[in-house]
DNA sequence: TCCATATATCGAGAAATAGCGATTTATAGA
DNA sequence: TCTATAAATCGCTATTTCTCGATATATGGA
């Protein structure tokens, strides 16, 4: 979990917006049959909702991603996107804990 | 408090650091006598701690401002930051409300 | 008024990011 | 094997951010 790397992936209202459609699987159409049990959302359907190009998508995936703050898997050609739960509560955690009020040693803070 | 900003100004490990400095003055040199009961810190010192040019911890500064995350005051030729901590706690629980997990729409994002 | 000092602002070059279309890769199915 | 499709990656230009030194502004004191 890099905070830099998840802050500035955080640092765009598209991406904290997937981040939070991701909540709800009700904001995406319904996936296809074969996908019903599979926990996560395809890109195509997140491109749609965020309303960019497809390499863009998948680029804002991949920084998502690289943050930690989403998982992905792949089932045949399509790749699902989750959010990850726990490391999202680890990122807010320590953002809390770091600036927030209250005793935090700077020293914690990762270049 | 505008979240984009906020994330922008906190996407830096100096400027984190900044923030956290600046929860203990005794992260700072004494204060001048004259100024012993004045609220915040002076930009010297703070630019001493960074290690960063005098420019760039006076543009470091104003991100932190327009962000809303810090107060500035001036004291004769001095001007004094201190947190905003209303505003970090703002901060952190609009962004907990949003990312986090749990009910929220994405449409309180503002682009 | 004149000077010293603290900070802000300006201007610039380097580096990073944004977003796109084109291309590539991987996979399912005919 | 060939084709169609989903997604990732590449290459590009425009924009933004980074960080600095130089300059400007404001203020207190001689």
């Amino acid at each position: 979990m890099d905070m830099n790397e998840a802050l500035m992936a955080l640092d765009n209202p598209i991406r904290r917006r997937i981040l939070v459609w991701l909540k709800d699987r009700s904001n995406f159409p319904p996936p296809l049959p074969e996908h019903a049990d599979v926990d996560g959302v395809c890109v195509g359907y997140i491109q749609e909702k965020a309303g960019v190009s497809q390499s863009t998508i998948s680029t804002y995936m991949s920084l998502l991603k690289r943050a930690g703050l989403v998982a992905s898997e792949r089932h045949g050609r399509f790749t699902f996107y989750r959010r990850n739960e726990p490391a999202i509560r680890t990122f807010l955690d320590r953002l809390g804990g770091e600036i927030g009020q209250g005793g935090h040693s700077s020293e914690d803070i990762d270049e």
